[in-house]
DNA sequence: TCAACATAGATGACGCGTCAACTATTCCGG
DNA sequence: CCGGAATAGTTGACGCGTCATCTATGTTGA
């Protein structure tokens, strides 16, 4: 009684998966030649140098990433022996840690970025119509709003 | 100089990295839960139930996964050990190797197949219209072509 | 024939992500 | 005020992916 995929749905899904592959490889190299970034170091890079004085408890950075407190506990180690980021003690809370931004992470960020939205454009969005580019918003917010059922 | 994301783009790279990671999350976790598998061991059991006999050279697996070689051998000796898959000696090139499917890595494939379309359905599929299943289409291509632009 | 080169594949190190278990602190009801 | 639950964060093990390197075999051309 299994409903296979037809057709489009097969050629739509296996796009996907290999666009998927081939992009997220393709922005990790870029980001790794250029600034010896990875993707993960970047996305936490961001939300830092957002937040005023580039400083947030950790469990705040876990919520707005979305990820997981052990994945970001793990990540904030390899950056740290980077020193691209800096741990601190919290007075108030003293199980908790506030995670700074270093001058040189913020460097590194600033450099980073630019040339990361190039690529991003390069590869995705200087090949969409704007109607493509809406139909993505719509597809990743429809299936958004399916896993977020999840979250009950 | 730097060409950064307007609202439209930054909405639709964001919503695509957040579907992206989810929904992968999603789906490693339904395999793993229902079948022991992850979407490693999927592809390639997929691949290996479609050529005659389940059994074929690695590099040639290698080739129709798109994986680079040493991916697919760290894969193979993780599924091995689990008893998935099997491997045998090649007379012709001694070189070379085959990977066979084992029968129960036969059994396993048939049984996680189902429940896995049914999830790709259930978050994915089921969600979209069939003119958002060909924009799908539509962007991964062009974003294929584009990175295919690469391998020159 | 034999040295150079190419090919098939394996391996080790290291970063990433998940899960389960753990520590240390804070909170809260009796 | 005290004992148990909740909270903040860490840790270790293990699977996954990449890169660089290595071994063994096959191919080729002087």
């Amino acid at each position: 009684m299994t409903r296979w995929l037809d057709d489009d749905e097969q050629r739509a899904w296996r796009g996907y998966l290999h666009m998927q592959a081939r992009l997220t490889a393709r922005l990790n190299r870029q980001l790794q030649d250029d600034s010896g970034l990875s993707l993960a170091d970047f996305a936490v890079l961001v939300e830092l140098s957002e937040v005023a004085g580039g400083r947030t408890r950790v469990l705040a950075l876990a919520e707005k990433l979305e990820w997981e407190k052990s994945r970001l506990s793990h990540q904030l180690n390899r950056m740290r022996a980077r020193g691209l980021i800096d741990r601190q003690e919290c007075p108030n809370d003293r199980r908790g840690a506030f995670v700074a931004l270093t001058p040189q992470g913020r460097t590194t960020i600033e450099a980073a970025a630019p040339r990361h939205v190039e690529t991003v454009r390069e590869y995705l969005f200087d090949r969409l119509t704007p109607e493509l580019v809406a139909a993505l918003t719509d597809i990743t917010d429809r299936v958004a709003a399916r896993l977020a059922e999840d979250e009950d």
